[in-house]
DNA sequence: TACCAGGTCCTCG
DNA sequence: CGAGGACATGGT
């Protein structure tokens, strides 16, 4: 099965993700809604989630999310001014909250000293280029280099996670290495534009929440349970 | 109770 | 390089 074929099937079932989740103004927390391009502020909050959210479940994420709103730290100046110790309170939710707020520190810290606190300007850089300076921030990954280059610059990227390695092993019943490894899978396999890439990542997410969990007790009603690897050896 | 959640860094071989 | 440990909360 192509991977364009698994992305139409969920998208069938599931339809539009509509991913990231920002709050919109005046509100107080992040919602998922069709948004026509991103404030600066919005993608600075999509860039501070995505650190927020390693190895993390999006729900506690939100929490730390208020609880920095609440205290105006949402922006890069407020990051850099904050004590750590307050940063690592009001971020606990989302655990690792002192590596977390350093994370955060870096993050703000770079955008501040390279592009005078311009987080568009940052985020106006071309793929290669912008990729690279992400992940020379201590704190910024593959993963997380590639979600804020997708959510937050809306510039194509694919990103690759737990739930993306998982399927993709099941449904093609073979063991990706490492994060290149899955990557590079998919080059030339599906269309090269933010929405597509944005949407697929997010259907991979839902799916393998939904049904294609770690403990596989959720595969009989699978959408994809005929084309997958691994249920067919089972 | 244990295990997992939209990883990254560091160290060691 | 790649494996293994540290980080260290909240939900089920």
């Amino acid at each position: 099965m192509q991977p364009i074929k698994i992305y139409k099937t969920l998208y069938s079932l599931f339809g539009p993700q509509n991913w990231w989740p920002v709050t919109d103004k005046g509100g107080t927390k992040p919602t998922y809604r069709k948004r026509k391009r991103l404030t600066e502020k919005q993608k600075l909050e999509v860039s501070f989630g995505s650190i927020l959210t390693q190895n993390t479940s999006w729900r506690s994420v939100m929490l730390s999310i208020e609880n920095l709103r609440k205290e105006n730290l949402l922006g890069i100046d407020g990051i850099i001014k904050a004590n750590p110790k307050k940063i690592a309170k009001l971020i606990r939710p989302s655990n690792y909250q002192n590596q977390k707020a350093r994370y955060l520190k870096n993050f703000a810290k770079y955008v501040k000293k390279k592009y005078n606190g311009k987080t568009n300007d940052f985020f106006k850089k071309n793929v290669s280029d912008l990729r690279k300076e992400l992940l020379s921030i201590k704190g910024i990954g593959q993963e997380t280099a590639d979600n804020m280059i997708l959510y937050a610059a809306e510039k194509p990227s694919f990103v690759v996670d737990a739930y993306t390695k998982r399927i993709m092993e099941r449904i093609y019943g073979e063991k990706f290495k490492s994060y290149n490894e899955l990557k590079d899978f998919f080059v030339g396999k599906f269309p090269q534009n933010v929405k597509f890439m944005n949407e697929f990542h997010a259907l991979l997410v839902v799916f393998a929440q939904q049904y294609c969990t770690k403990n596989n007790q959720k595969c009989r009603n699978c959408p994809l349970h005929s084309e997958c690897a691994f249920h067919s050896r089972n």
